[in-house]
DNA sequence: GAGTTTGAAACT
DNA sequence: CAGTTTCAAACTC
């Protein structure tokens, strides 16, 4: 294993250090020499970080608190666990050569070794960084009999997977990709030659935002340069690449020599959640180049300042990943192959090698809150391990999930608190196919029937979106046994959407990336690729585990009814409306069950909360039945759940209607139209009569200029009465003193209607009676004043009174 | 709040 | 694919 020092993250761009624990060799003759990489050799010792930012456990006794950091590397040894004290949770799996081998996943309670497969143990602890997770997934050796020298690791298809991504606290992306076949079609990118490679490395990088590409490759020595050189073009962004060579301490393939380089993309521009929403997670790149006898090895590194570095020490191997500096995250898990022989392993990662399911998560949170994963993973065959990953963050994150899918239902379930945007792309990495693949809908829909491929995910694959509401605090599920591996994402967010398996629906896999936005696909368990079942994720986080349990469980979808209450809970500590970014109007259907597009909970994959429908059936209660319906909207129109305004041909900021609307009396210019609703221009593909809504219309633009007016006018009278409250405020409590000091000024507040007459009264009264009496002016006048201090007198008296009563009745 | 209008979705 | 019906939201009163 690869350590790196806790310092990565704030050195990251500049440097990456290399601890002495770790049995790596250097490789300075093999370092590039090229200015953008950096390689240093870190101290022995990797500060241990006291705070436990982030963790991405899979373990599925881990509890919310606790915090793991799961590394799957491909080595040929055994995959071991590492943990800290802190909880935090090092996993690392491995896959045989068969690409079946059982995941083994330990957790801090359980320190067993994953069945038949040992991990280099750490020599040196390991600091991760907050809210980054690193992930290693054993790429399966090749036998002997392949012709490979023994050790050789071979990547193969299903069992290449390889995530390390990590999010800088500026938001930069770091990857971190271990040696993969150049070969491979992820190199496309120009990195390079995949000749003579005996491991192959999948890289699966996720980014917070849409361009990040970031390109992170650990190295055999000899490619080393080829890797940096590669790296360029790879990315729009600019990476910085720190390289440095390391010996990996133990490997049944002999003595590893590797380099990991490190590539930080410097330009930290389109972290904002909407570039997070469109291409988050990008990409996994296969950045492998293979080396004989060395074992390929994943590391995630995330970039952080945070000063609550996360410090994982592990017998076996110890990767040190710099503190997080902020909350950003890149959460990264690839299942590489399902670990038959350790299913109750404590740490499973819901490998499922065969078929190479992954999942991808990418989180990117602006606050410093530590991450926290669950993991949990199902014990025996017959159940399928479960894996949460949870990433925590307060800010609002931008969160990417991809689900492989595969015969071998897995589902993986990663919690990002925080994120406000919950992404669940599903990859599928099947065997076989060497070209990497893209997540992208069309070519993705049925893992079981595509080859196997390097994974590779970007921004075409299956992207669902949810805006979510940022969580506080991070729930952790705990996966029910399964059938089948499970990984379950849990997000403290409302949003967030999970699809559970279900009863077979085959044809609801050829529309999996149609799927309502955050919606996450699992396979059924048992049921091979064909079973899926939408959940939304905000059940799925509010489940308790039994719930879930039940959820995933390959019966079906017999949910408490428990559920469907929870769902209406505060999540939190938040109220649903508090939690919601993106506040929904509460359906009223009555006749279309709410499993229908009518409605437009259903439409937008979510769950009826708080809604005025009648005999709704958009509920977990009725997940079967909701389960066909979705089956038939994707049947009548694959794109049933996709989002109707997209991009334009234009270009990005060019918002367009996907079908365009039919509008005939309202001119497009009510809310009747879906264009004008959506607050876009018709297009040449409205197919609307008398449309108004266009650029150069003088109604539409009166329209706009009265509804500017209206809303400025809602605005200055919101503003008026702010003001006048703080005046008002203001001056009571500035009067106040004056009243109770005994001061000059009177509260004029006092001073009301009926006071000011009751004192015009009185000195009219004291006129008359000078008139009366014959008084000189001057002395008429005199009394007159007379009388008008005694009015103030008395009123100033009074309003010290009534302060003084209201400060001992107060 | 009831009734009407509207257009997307669903159906034929 | 076109025409019709159903449906729920938008709108009006």
């Amino acid at each position: 294993m690869d350590v790196v020092s806790p310092d990565l993250n704030s050195i990251l761009p500049d440097e990456i250090m290399d601890t002495e624990a770790i049995a790596m060799e250097e490789d300075p003759p093999n370092e590039p020499s090229s200015s953008s990489t950096l390689s240093e050799t870190e101290p022995a010792q990797v500060p241990m970080e006291t705070e436990v930012p982030e963790i991405v456990g899979l373990c599925p006794a881990t509890t919310p608190t606790q915090k793991t950091q799961a590394l799957t590397t491909s080595t040929t040894t055994d995959s071991t666990l590492c943990s800290n004290s802190s909880g935090t949770q090092l996993l690392v799996t491995s896959s045989s050569s068969s690409g079946l081998k059982p995941l083994t996943t330990s957790t801090t309670q359980s320190s067993s070794p994953v069945v038949g497969q040992t991990l280099p143990k750490l020599s040196a602890p390991i600091t991760l960084p907050a809210n980054h997770q690193l992930i290693l997934n054993k790429v399966a050796v090749s036998p002997a009999a392949d012709g490979k020298p023994p050790g050789t690791a071979v990547l193969k298809q299903e069992g290449q997977k390889l995530l390390v991504t990590g999010l800088s606290k500026t938001g930069q992306p770091l990857v971190l990709a271990l040696p993969h076949t150049w070969s491979k079609p992820a190199t496309s990118q120009g990195t390079g030659d995949g000749k003579a490679q005996t491991t192959q490395f999948k890289v699966v990088t996720a980014g917070a935002r849409t361009d990040l590409k970031p390109v992170i490759g650990v190295q055999a020595v000899s490619s080393a340069s080829q890797l940096l050189g590669s790296s360029t073009p790879l990315q729009a962004q600019q990476l910085k690449t720190v390289q440095f060579t390391k010996k990996t301490p133990v490997s049944t393939a002999g003595p590893m020599i590797t380099k990991l380089i490190i590539t930080k993309a410097l330009n930290n521009k389109g972290l904002t959640s909407q570039a997070a929403v469109q291409a988050p997670v990008v990409t996994g790149r296969v950045l492998s180049q293979t080396t004989p006898s060395t074992p390929p090895r994943s590391i995630a590194v995330g970039e952080s300042v945070s000063t609550v570095p996360q410090s994982i020490s592990s017998s076996s191997s110890k990767v040190a990943i710099s503190p997080l500096k902020s909350p950003s995250k890149l959460t990264v898990v690839s299942v590489a192959s399902q670990s038959p022989n350790s299913p109750q392993k404590p740490v499973a990662l819901p490998l499922n090698v065969a078929l190479g399911q992954q999942i991808l998560a990418v989180q990117q949170t602006s606050t410093t809150s530590p991450v926290k994963v669950g993991t949990s993973q199902s014990t025996a065959q017959a159940v399928k391990p479960v894996q949460t990953v949870a990433v925590g963050g307060v800010g609002q994150p931008q969160f990417k999930t991809i689900i492989p899918l595969a015969t071998q239902p897995n589902v993986q379930q990663i919690q990002v608190p925080g994120s406000r945007f919950h992404y669940v792309r599903l990859v599928t990495a099947t065997t076989g196919g060497n070209t990497p693949q893209t997540a992208s809908p069309s070519t993705n829909t049925n893992p079981a029937i595509q080859p196997a491929k390097p994974m590779m995910m970007n921004t075409a694959a299956v992207r669902m979106s949810v805006p979510i509401v940022p969580a506080q605090t991070v729930k952790q599920v705990v996966p029910k046994p399964m059938t089948s591996a499970t990984q379950v994402v849990t997000t403290s967010q409302t949003q967030q959407r999970l699809i559970m398996p279900a009863t077979p629906l085959p044809q609801i896999q050829p529309n999996l990336t149609n799927l309502p936005p955050g919606t996450v696909l699992a396979p059924a368990p048992g049921a091979g690729s064909m079973g899926y079942a939408v959940l939304p994720a905000q059940y799925v986080t509010q489940l308790p585990q039994s719930a879930f349990v039940t959820l995933a469980s390959s019966s079906g979808f017999s949910t408490p009814t428990s559920i469907q209450t929870q769902a209406r809970l505060p999540l939190n500590g938040l109220s649903a409306s508090d939690t919601t970014s993106r506040p929904r109007k509460p359906c009223n259907c009555t006749k279309s069950q709410c499993l229908k597009l009518y409605c437009d909970c259903f439409a937008n994959g979510e769950f009826c909360n708080n809604c005025n429908c009648v005999n709704c059936f958009n509920n977990l209660d009725h997940e079967s039945e909701r389960l066909k319906a979705i089956k038939a909207c994707l049947d009548r129109n694959p794109v049933a759940f996709k989002p109707k305004i997209g991009k334009g041909k234009e270009g990005e900021s060019d918002r367009r209607h996907s079908k365009g609307c039919n509008c005939k009396k309202s001119g497009c210019l009510k809310n009747y139209c879906e264009c004008y609703e959506a607050k876009i221009m018709c297009s040449s593909i409205c197919k609307c009569v008398g449309c108004k809504n266009f650029e150069e219309s003088p109604e539409r633009k009166t329209l706009m200029h009265l509804a500017d007016a209206a809303e400025v006018r809602v605005q200055q009278q919101t503003a008026a009465k702010t003001k006048l409250s703080s005046q008002i405020s203001d001056l009571l409590t500035r009067t106040t003193p004056a009243i109770t000091s005994g001061g000059g000024k009177l509260p004029y507040t006092f001073v009301t209607k009926e006071v000011a007459e009751a004192t015009c009264d009185c000195l009219l009264e004291q006129a008359e009676k000078a008139e009366l009496t014959n008084q000189p002016q001057a002395l008429a006048e005199r009394l007159i004043l007379e009388e008008f201090g005694r009015c103030l007198r008395r009123i100033i008296s009074f309003a010290s009174k009534a302060k003084t009563d209201c400060s001992i009745n107060c």
